[in-house]
DNA sequence: GTCTATAATTAGATAGAC
DNA sequence: GTCTATCTAATTATAGAC
């Protein structure tokens, strides 16, 4: 193995263990010292990868929404629909089912007006926001209620598993809640 | 005024400070001293009153529950009904957007399996879901996903306002994009 | 590229003056 | 009841050995 590769294989494996550690805990909450330990090296080594606790919660953050980023396109790149409405939404849900992640870098980051809050509205909602205005087809507030609805009743469930075992004695991550859910979404937000 | 009196009225602008400190910024991310700060007193001051920075947590989301009660309750002591379902909702989407620091509580808590989340379970969130279920009349996993779903709907475009505004240059504060989101929550979950 | 050691800040909690 | 000073522990970021 080549140092450029023992490089990478490095850095990837800190970046999972920052998506996780960040998403569990929050920006102020999660320790590059407890993101090392996940990731089975040390604090030095990561300042080393990535030079400030800011530039690695970037890097988390465009690691979360590269995996996310093929469960919203709903069209080809030659222009022409994929799929339709509604299998675009089911890929929403079940995509925010297997990556609750997601959802609270999105909370995390949008309460405050900060840099943080900015980069991520431009480089990763912005976006996913003008694509969703292609699915609606409209723009003005009623783009943006119905945006945040979806997105809220979509991702709540699963981003708060722990709280919604106790309370409702369901796992989220259990397959036949997910289906009930996506269900559910889908009756929602499509006609029929 | 009496030294009880003070007592109270400090306690009092505390747990307002606490109340917005946390749900700006999340456990780990609010620090006492902060808290003291807004709260136009000092750090030691804090500890005085609220033994711990948990007990402080506490006393701040039974401060917000406290507030949010009234909303929710659909039935007079008496026992009859005060509402129809739709002003029942209309009431819930109303009050998170009067007090989005709810949804943070709820979200900052709901993701780890910890004290805190089962204490927030168990003393504020149980009552709200069993009242829920009595509105929806069912049990099961449809009432856990029809709840999350309500919930995510109804709050999250006012938990992420500095978020929405740069997203979608609409505020969620204004009254128009409010009773917007009012009349799509109530679309979406009642038959017109 | 990786690790250990450490510097500089900041955190929550305590003690004592008033 | 309030405030200042301080203790201990944990944080990010840096420096240097290997």
């Amino acid at each position: 193995m080549t140092r450029a590769e023992q490089r990478e294989r490095t850095r990837a494996r800190i970046v999972e263990a920052a998506v996780a550690v960040f998403a569990e805990r929050g920006f102020d909450g999660a320790s590059t010292r407890l993101i090392a330990a996940r990731a089975d090296t040390t604090q030095g080594l990561v300042t080393y990868h990535f030079r400030s606790k800011d530039e690695l919660w970037r890097a988390a953050a465009d690691h979360v929404f590269g995996i996310l980023g093929p469960a919203f396109d709903d069209v080809e790149p030659s222009g022409e629909a994929r799929r339709d409405g509604r299998e675009v939404l089911r890929g929403f849900v079940e995509a925010n089912a297997a990556h609750p992640e997601v959802f609270h870098f999105i909370v995390d980051a949008g309460r405050h007006d900060d840099d943080r809050m900015r980069w991520l509205v431009d480089e990763h909602l912005a976006p996913r926001f003008s694509q969703f205005l292609d699915f609606d087809g409209s723009a003005g507030v009623r783009a943006a209620t119905t945006y945040y609805a979806i997105a809220g009743a979509s991702s709540l469930i699963f981003s708060v598993a722990p709280e919604c075992r106790r309370l409702t004695g369901h796992d989220p991550s259990d397959p036949a809640v997910i289906d009930a859910h996506v269900e559910l979404v889908l009756r929602l937000f499509t006609r029929s």
